[in-house]
DNA sequence: TGACATTGGTGACGAATTGTTACTAATTCG
DNA sequence: CGAATTAGTAACAATTCGTCACCAATGTCA
């Protein structure tokens, strides 16, 4: 064991500055991407994370749908903060702390300004290095988070079908799925529920519309799934 | 679509105080258990969570090991942030942004100083309302990464029996598990080894210790499971 | 000393779940 | 019309899971 300190603990608060940083995620063409704002020609990168510090009274979340909202025009569907980081890596404002927030937003909700751009998650161009964190740290926990949260439901639109649905996961888990074992589990979930309408895409049969309508869960208590582990 | 503001976003950061709140988690007789200290006579509950502002340079995780060495006298074998809250509630130093962080310590290590104690984290003292939502979310969170990370692991000593880890885990979990459920999924996973030591308690078989020794786990990669979702 | 209580540990079997194959259905294209 | 394409499902085999039953090694106590 360590010496014990001869002085407590005398806490105190500190004054610092803060930054609300998000990550607008959204399902493009066979990638999720992320939106990108144009920063001044006075920064060091070209492009950075949208962000902004919280007004007075303002929450860390009603920011980020203020700051989406700006740039996007409408509202994430979901949230969630991946982190709040205090390294001294560099932020386009200098910020000494910064809140990373993922916000979900469905295909073809919202249309950019004019200074802000979508960019797959795989090929994104040169962002200040505590944005890189950001959008890694995003990246991770979207795909940790998918299969115990309906936020693959947050990607899209109201009304769905389970082609589009199984794209969505396939996306976030970067893997293809197997129809039949996904359509199976889908059911006996209870979480989505047919509509009374079929959307027809071109070419092969239309497909019914399902909309995310979960149930009460039956208690399915089960073992500990040690197969889970992501570390 | 809303209307699209007329200005764009002008980013600039915001001075703000800031406070880093740890919850340190052990497990007790029957219970998990939070570390507390009795807070100066002058402030409005009789306990509060550890807590201080980082020093300037030091990280928010650092932050949290050095809170948490000064009252306990050991740094917790695991940190994971449970949130960061600017919600208006009240935080003992009046801190209008909070980082809270939960930290992972081993039954026995350490021993809390004069002003702090363990309390089961079911019948908690008054504490400030901003501390005790940074409470139920440290627990919301250490009980839903539990079967994806080895959080059990680092509640228990490094040399444990598989009595130990089950009962860690019926902790954390809420309720009882099937031994030989249990261990079969132990084995299979590749996380824990056999040493070459028992451990005698007394009246019983003695049992076998092992230690956390994760093998390359062969990509057992399976469908989705939305039987996982717990909202 | 020898039953018995207590805790550790495992084999095995039926039930449930999962992975896969192979099929049917409904549409467009040429 | 038939081929191509996408949607949807029945059914079977392989695997995993929940449980029961049992054996092993120790302390307790009559």
């Amino acid at each position: 064991m360590r010496d014990r300190p001869v002085v407590l603990l005398k806490p105190a608060v500190r004054r610092t500055t803060l930054a609300v940083d998000v990550v607008v995620l959204s399902p493009r063409v066979d990638a999720l991407a992320v939106l990108l704002v144009r920063a001044p020609s006075s920064a060091r990168e070209r492009w950075s994370l949208p962000w902004d510090a919280p007004q007075v009274g303002e929450g860390l979340e009603d920011a980020a749908a203020r700051i989406t909202r700006v740039v996007l025009g409408a509202a994430p569907a979901f949230f969630e903060q991946v982190g709040t980081l205090s390294d001294g890596r560099r932020h386009p404002g200098d910020a000494e702390v910064s809140v990373g927030i993922a916000a979900l937003s469905p295909a073809g909700v919202g249309q950019p300004i004019m200074d802000a751009e979508w960019f797959p998650l795989a090929s994104l161009p040169a962002i200040a290095p505590r944005h890189r964190t950001i959008v890694d740290h995003a990246a991770a926990v979207v795909r940790q988070r998918v299969d115990q949260s309906p936020l693959a439901f947050r990607l899209l639109p109201p009304a769905f079908t389970l082609s589009d649905l199984q794209g969505v996961y396939e996306l976030l888990l970067g893997r293809r799925l197997h129809k039949a074992s996904f359509r199976r589990a889908l059911q006996a979930s209870y979480l989505v529920e047919p509509m009374d309408e079929w959307h027809s895409e071109g070419r092969g049969r239309p497909a019914q519309l399902f909309r995310y309508a979960p149930k009460k869960r039956r208690g399915v208590r089960r073992g500990v799934r040690f197969d889970l582990f992501t570390d």
